[in-house]
RNA sequence: CGGAGCGUAGCGCAGCUUGGUAGCGCGCCUGCUUUGGGAGCAGGAUGUCGCAGGUUCAAAUCCUGUCGCUCCGACCA
């Protein structure tokens, strides 16, 4: 490809409302312009790019056996109400109507329309098990669109789903599908960690996240240095306290406290360390309340209460609540004498006996405070959130945080949908079974931005190999000069040839531009071809990844660049 | 949903306080010079100042409404 034939609008300067990295080098490098809120044109530079990540996801399906397939954007409304997703989904759903005055939305996933199709056609357990995908666009109605295509309202999705006669089959389409994302993400070259993830409500099933890792992250996770255990901090386990401390303190202490109300306000004022403190946080669990210690230098996990009270809706009690269950403002609720059916703490709190907390009463904490000895019905577990430096549960090595890009997710779905929607086939007895399901996506845009986040430098872009939209930039310096232009057509012809994108500039720019725009754009591999080198029989090459230049020979062009793309290529961790 | 901010040339912005008929940088077009890390000079094109009302002799500027976009927040005591 030349470049003077070729759309490419970059930018020096990045639009004012970009404001993550992958949002700013992708609107720069001519890879996307936004239409509307949260929506992108793909240009066609971006659009290879996306390219190439579905179709290594579709190798990759095709291999594990899932059948491609492409179900409609639009919904009709029926299917949704039959699943109960209708009322549940929320905002993010856009609904509308069509002239008939029908209620429809756009597809924010496809589980109904699916399981729909399912059900129509399979009748027996000879027909399961059943995978099958699609890469399409998705519509969902983000509150709040953000950082370019890492959150857009409008993105593309590889989905995909599976329906098992029984538990055993559908855990064995899980499995694949599993290997099948590590193979993907791996393929692309990217530094990813294969996460436990929250189930979320339904019961007895899991799911994995792939996270790409990157420091602008939304999400943390904590990976294990001594196992293989990796969670999303939302999900991440901790063990009890192997280290106790259990040297009773003197009696309950109370102490005049005005206006502390945060646990950094108090250790000031007390002169002690935040994880001295055990702080007590109120919460409506289903309309009851529920009181939560943990150190005050820690975070409850809401989802772990929520999952260790097996309860529907946990927030934290409104100010009026408070006042109302402990009796004092908010910032000096304890343990001690708290009229709360339920007083759970976490782990960390059975470290040792004495704790600094509330006293409930305004202006007052008490000290020396044995949850063991002042606290009837304290329970201790789980509850707070995971942190660097954490205890692995299942090797008691230490956990290590970072920040990642939720870019895959795997769900054993089970028989959610096949029951609300009827999704049933007779087995081996004649007997009506519901199907076992799993739902497995990629956010293949969000991949490309996810990917960027992560490879990139001052200058720009940085794409690893598979998912470069050119493996080559060829800039020719001199497109006038007859003799560099031969030469540059002819190294631009063999390369094509050989099965690789290039893109050559020849646009009549100065050189200063085109080393911009080349590294802007970011291919991995720079083939600088001018009259000096010309000169001296040679083309420059450069990794833009590593900024090694190095000189090839003319002469012997074809095995110097080959050994060249090896060695490039090799700084690279692809596993193919 | 709550709060804040911004809409002026393709992009980045100034002008608005104190109304007088629109400017800067980059980009774009033409010419000459230049040519290995975003060139120089000269000339040129491009704006219903988001939209709709209002005030005024006169509105980018003041007022009202409206639309769009962006950011922050949605309660960890």
């Amino acid at each position: 490809m030349r470049l003077s034939r070729y759309y490419l609008p970059t930018l020096k300067e990045a639009p004012a409302d970009a404001e993550v990295i992958s949002h700013r080098l992708m609107t720069r490098a001519g890879m996307i312009r936004k239409l509307t809120a949260g929506v992108y044109n793909y240009l066609p530079y971006g659009w290879k790019a996306i390219r190439k990540v579905e179709e290594i996801v579709r190798r990759e399906m095709d291999r594990a056996g899932s059948l491609e397939l492409r179900l409609p954007a639009v919904q009709p409304a029926d299917l949704w109400i039959e699943s109960g997703r209708w009322e549940h989904y929320g905002k993010e759903l856009l609904r509308f109507k069509d002239r008939h005055e029908r209620d429809c939305c756009l597809g924010p996933t496809h589980e109904e329309v699916i399981t729909d199709m399912v059900r129509g056609e399979v009748r027996s357990y000879r027909q399961l098990p059943l995978s099958m995908y699609q890469m399409q666009t998705k519509f969902r109605d983000e509150i709040r669109p953000r950082f370019g295509l890492m959150r857009g309202r409008e993105f593309i999705m590889k989905d995909a789903y599976t329906f098992d006669r029984d538990d055993a089959g559908a855990d064995e389409s899980y499995r694949g599908m599993f290997e099948a994302y590590k193979r993907v993400f791996s393929r692309l070259a990217l530094e990813f960690r294969a996460v436990e993830a929250d189930s979320g409500s339904i019961g007895g099933s899991f799911s994995h996240e792939f996270m790409v890792l990157a420091q602008t992250g939304e999400d943390t996770i904590v990976s294990c240095t001594g196992c293989t255990y990796a969670a999303n901090v939302e999900r991440a386990q901790l063990p009890p306290v192997l280290d106790r401390d259990e040297t009773e303190p003197p009696a309950v202490e109370e102490v005049f406290t005005p206006a502390q109300h945060t646990v950094e306000e108090l250790a000031i004022f007390l002169s002690v360390e935040a994880g001295d403190i055990a702080k007590t946080l109120l919460f409506n669990v289903d309309g009851r309340p529920v009181a939560v210690l943990v150190r005050g230098d820690r975070e409850v996990n809401e989802i772990k209460v929520k999952n260790l009270l097996n309860a529907e809706n946990v927030r934290l009690a409104l100010p009026e609540e408070v006042t109302q269950w402990s009796g004092a403002g908010v910032g000096f609720a304890g343990p001690v004498g708290l009229k709360v059916d339920t007083i759970l703490a976490d782990f960390e709190l059975d470290a040792r006996r004495g704790w600094i907390t509330g006293a409930n009463k305004d202006d007052a904490h008490l000290k020396n405070v044995c949850l063991h000895r002042d606290v009837k019905n304290v329970r201790f577990a789980d509850l707070r959130t995971a942190v660097d430096g954490d205890l692995c549960p299942v090797c008691q090595s230490t956990l290590k945080a970072m920040r990642g890009i939720e870019v895959g997710h795997v769900f054993k779905l089970g028989t959610k949908y096949s029951q609300s929607l009827n999704a049933v086939f007779l087995d081996e007895a004649g007997k009506e079974q519901l199907m076992i399901m799993g739902c497995y996506g990629i956010g293949v845009t969000r991949v490309v931005a996810a990917c960027i986040e992560q490879n990139h430098d001052t200058d720009g872009i940085i794409f690893p190999p598979p998912m470069a939209p050119f493996e080559v930039f060829l800039l020719n310096l001199d497109p006038k000069d007859q003799a560099v232009n031969a030469k540059a057509e002819e190294l631009h012809d063999f390369l094509e040839s050989s099965g690789l994108d290039v893109l050559m500039d020849d646009r009549e720019e100065r050189p200063g531009v085109k080393f911009k725009d080349a590294d802007l754009c970011g291919a991995p591999m720079q083939l600088v071809l001018g009259g000096k080198s010309l000169a001296k029989g040679i083309v420059e090459a450069k990794d833009r990844r590593t900024g090694e230049k190095r000189e090839l020979p003319l002469d012997r062009f074809a095995e110097a660049f080959e050994a060249w793309k090896k060695e490039v290529y090799a700084g690279w961790k692809m596993d193919v």
